[in-house]
DNA sequence: TCTGGGGTCCTCACGCAG
DNA sequence: TCTGCTGCGTGAGGACCC
């Protein structure tokens, strides 16, 4: 940009500009994992940290600035992040406890305002228009204290993006880090976007960048200039509206505190491939588990019962099959689950296992016509809600299935299989 | 370098029905 | 009766996000 990012930031002898209009924030928890991990460890303060799952298949899930330093990035292979950077300390996720300091900070967050849209474990959008009044404060004024408030609380910094839509305050919460606070204001949203590279716009990833670049266009502005039909023909016509839309600064996405889930699933990469049907059919059965527990537990049913495997040579295939009647069974879900590895899924090495259940509908507690004529699978259901109960209170996979008591596949980054 | 896991959304192909 | 068109549901794959 040509004013730099330093231009949207207030220093000493500069206050905020004006952020008028610009009600919406998009807060982010710098390198999240790696700071709670290592908040209660002073001695690593000055050492790189790396957070990656074990196991030889694992990958980067966070690594503090130091460490980024020396090219280390999230979702890098932790082989290669150790190369890198041999010297840092790599510390084990501890998913249950960023969890928890993430619901934490969005109980904070919702103190200010109930308009809090969760985007992940350590980022969130925040609807500030209606707190103005009530607070007496600007949003620049509401960012600085939600940072203020979030480290004294929790010891780990945010950087905070203001800006009159989600698309520019995500942005700029970008251009904030770490540790810091930019406000783009509403008259100069054009000037700030027009400057960044495509890569900039939410959708654009690797292939798309080339494929735009390929065609000349490198920045923001490119795109918004192009004819929105040339657009259409390159990237197809969603994408094309959707980025000459972000790119001319037009973005009316509202900030939504709940979005219904669309698909539930389990997936899981062993730590070597696996070609045996019954180890295979052990981990569906796992995996099935796992999912259909997940649905009982949200009040969910799933229509679609699709399954992903992975080969050894990274080729990717999906399986799907759609059902009269929804369901939650576990039982159910291994049952077609099964079905679709044995019969649609040639066999070969296997890195990677997945479950994924989709179209899905809230609980009803009224049996089904095909559920009646199932006359086994209320009773099998009991049994599962059952076993969720006792899961539940002894922690852990206390109940399950038989066959999975001995004899299961060595699993790489299993991130909930505590 | 050798590629996790949990998601969403889009495109394209195909079968089916009107 | 056959053909083309259109809309819809489904399935598969891919790109992308955090």
């Amino acid at each position: 940009m040509p004013r730099g990012s330093s231009a949207y930031r207030a220093t000493p002898d500069r206050p905020w500009p004006s952020d008028e209009g610009c009600p919406i924030l998009h807060v982010d928890m710098d390198a999240f994992f790696a700071s709670v991990s290592t908040r209660e460890r002073p001695d690593l303060a000055d050492k790189p940290v790396v957070v990656a799952g074990g196991g030889v298949r694992g990958v980067v899930s966070s690594a503090n600035y130091i460490a980024r330093e020396y090219g280390v990035r999230s979702a890098m292979p932790a082989s290669r992040a150790r190369t890198l950077c041999p010297h840092a300390v790599f510390l084990e996720p501890e998913f249950e406890q960023y969890a928890a300091v993430s619901r934490d900070v969005m109980a904070l967050f919702r103190e200010m305002t109930p308009l809090v849209e969760p985007v992940s474990l350590d980022e969130a959008f925040l609807d500030v228009s209606g707190a103005l009044r009530r607070l007496r404060s600007t949003p620049a004024q509401l960012g600085e204290r939600l940072r203020a408030r979030v480290f004294a609380a929790h010891r780990v910094s945010c950087s905070v993006g203001v800006g009159p839509s989600k698309f520019i305050a995500k942005l700029s919460s970008g251009l904030a880090k770490p540790d810091g606070m930019v406000v783009v204001p509403r008259g100069e949203v054009l000037d700030f976007l027009h400057p960044l590279p495509v890569s900039a716009l939410w959708g654009v990833g690797e292939v798309t960048e080339r494929k735009l670049r390929s065609y000349g266009m490198e920045t923001v502005g490119d795109i918004a200039e192009i004819p929105l039909a040339r657009l259409r023909k390159l990237v197809g016509n969603a994408a094309a509206e959707h980025l000459h839309t972000l790119a001319s600064g037009v973005d009316e996405r509202r900030v939504t505190p709940h979005n219904e889930e669309k698909s539930l699933g389990a997936e899981t990469t062993f730590e070597y491939d696996y070609e045996d049907p019954d180890v295979l059919r052990r981990e569906l059965l796992r995996l099935s588990g796992r999912v259909a527990a997940g649905l009982r537990r949200k009040g969910l049913r799933a229509r679609t019962i699709s399954i992903k495997v992975r080969y050894s040579d990274f080729r990717t295939i999906t399986r799907a099959y759609t059902m009269h009647a929804a369901t939650d069974s576990s039982r159910e879900v291994y049952r077609h689950a099964e079905r679709l590895l044995s019969t649609a899924v040639a066999p070969g090495p296997i890195r990677l296992l997945g479950v994924r259940t989709e179209g899905l509908g809230e609980t009803e507690h009224e049996p089904t016509q095909l559920e009646f004529a199932a006359e086994t699978e209320d009773s099998w259901r009991e049994a599962e809600v059952a076993a969720d109960k006792a899961n539940e209170r002894f922690g852990g996979a206390m109940v399950r299935p038989a066959s999975l008591l001995s004899g299961g596949a060595r699993r790489g980054n299993n991130r909930h299989d505590s």
